[in-house]
DNA sequence: TAATCTAAACCGACTGGTCGGTCGAGTTTA
DNA sequence: TAAACTCGACCGACCAGTCGGTTTAGATTA
C-alpha cells in the first residue's frame, strides 16, 4: 500500500547490506548482520526479498539509479565535452569523499560478475551503459575538433578504467597520495592527451 | 627430504587451487574441488597446508615469486628507462596472453584483501615493492632528462593502476577492444606524457 | 466513535544441508 | 624406515531460508 514505506524499508535494508558487505564481501555477509545492522528482523528483510541474492543483485540496481541521474545530467548540458569530461571525474571524486562505501564494494562486485552470470550481466550492462556515455562524449569533442582525431572506443575505455580504479584507494595504502589529488593528476593528464594543441 | 619433490607437489597443488579460485572465488573454493583438480588426496593437501587459508596466501607467494624474477631483471638490465616501461607492459601483455588465469585471480586477491588483514598485509606489500620499482624507472628518466619533471610516486601509482586494470578483460566483454591493443595504446598514451619533447 | 476486521508488515526460534578440517588404519615411495 | 601419501568416514560449527505466530494501520461496520 504506502509507497513510500516500501521505498524507505528497501533504503533501510540496502544501507545495511552496502555496510555489511564492505566489511565482510559476499559470501561472508551474514543475513543476521544486515538483520542487525537494518535495526529490522529477519522476517521483514525477506518479506522485501526472497533471497540474499536478490537483495543484492538490487544493491547494484540502487546505486546504478543514483548515479545515472547524474551521470545523464552532466551528459546532457551544453558544456564543452573537455568540461563535461572534468565534471564527470569531478563527480566521482564527490561521491568518493562523500561516501567512500559503495567504491569499497566496486571489488566485491567484480568478484561476484566473476562467478555469477546474473551478477556478470547486470554488471556488463552498467558498464556498457557507462562507456556509451563517455564515448558519446568523445565523439562530440572529436567531431567539434576539440579533441585529436582518436579511436573513440579505445579511448572511453582508458578512461572508464582510470575512473573505476578509484577503488584501489579502498584497499590498499597509497603512500599519501590522496584520492582527490591522484585523480585531479588523472585528469589533467588525459584531458593533455586528447586535447588538440594550437 | 626430496626438495623438488616438494615444490613439486606445492606447485601442483597451488595449480589447482588458482584454478577453482578463479572458477569459484575464494569463499566458494572448495576444498574437495582442489583435491579433484589436483589428482591428490585431501590427506595429502593437509600434510602440506595446514589450513585453506595457509594455502592461498602460499599461492600470493608463488606467484610473486615468478613475477619476480623477470621485473627485478627489467629494471636491472641496461636499457634507458622508456625502454624499460615498455618492457614492462610487453611482459604484462605477454603473461595475459600465455595464460590469464593469474590475472583473473586478482579480483579475488583485491576482494580478500579487503576482509582479511593478512592478505591485506601480503598484498600491500607486493604492491609496495612494485610501486619502488616503478619510481625508480620514472626516478632515473627524470634525472637522464629523458622524462618531464614529474611527480614521480603519483606517475608510478598511475602507471601500476593502468597496468593491474588489465584484469578488466577477465571479467567483462570490451566491446571487440583486445588486451594487446589496449595495452600498447596505454602504452604509447602513457609515454607520450611523460616524455621530454624537443 | 468505539468496536471489529483484515491484510500487509514484521518477528525470531528453528532446521537441514554444507564443508573445513580431523582421524585412524593402511599403502607406497625414495 | 620414515616420509609421503591414500581412503573414506566422520564431526561440529555455521547460516540461508522457513514458518507459525504477532503487531500495526487503516478500512468497515454498527
Amino acid at each position: 500500500m504506502n509507497e513510500s514505506l516500501q521505498t524507505q524499508r528497501k533504503e533501510q535494508i540496502l544501507d545495511a547490506a552496502l555496510h555489511v558487505l564492505v566489511q565482510n564481501g559476499y559470501e561472508q555477509a551474514r543475513m543476521d548482520d544486515v538483520v542487525q545492522s537494518s535495526n529490522l528482523s529477519k522476517g521483514a528483510i525477506y518479506w522485501y526479498y526472497k533471497s540474499k541474492k536478490e537483495m543484492y543483485l538490487d544493491l547494484v540496481n540502487f546505486w546504478v539509479k543514483r548515479y545515472s541521474v547524474i551521470l545523464n545530467h552532466i551528459v546532457e548540458e551544453e558544456a564543452s565535452p573537455s568540461r563535461q569530461l572534468k565534471d564527470l571525474f569531478q563527480f566521482f571524486i564527490d561521491q568518493y569523499e562523500t561516501d567512500p562505501q559503495p567504491f569499497a564494494a566496486l571489488t566485491e562486485f567484480w568478484s561476484m560478475a566473476q562467478k555469477d552470470d546474473e551478477f556478470n550481466t547486470k554488471l556488463q550492462k552498467v558498464y556498457t551503459h557507462f562507456l556509451e556515455l563517455i564515448e558519446d562524449i568523445i565523439q562530440r569533442g572529436v567531431q567539434s575538433g576539440e579533441f585529436k582525431k582518436l579511436d573513440i572506443r579505445m579511448t572511453a575505455l582508458s578512461i572508464m578504467v582510470n575512473i573505476e580504479s578509484i577503488n584501489w584507494f579502498t584497499l590498499f595504502d597509497t603512500h599519501g597520495v590522496s584520492v582527490k589529488e591522484y585523480m585531479q593528476t588523472i585528469t589533467d593528464f588525459i584531458l593533455a592527451g586528447i586535447l588538440k594543441k594550437h
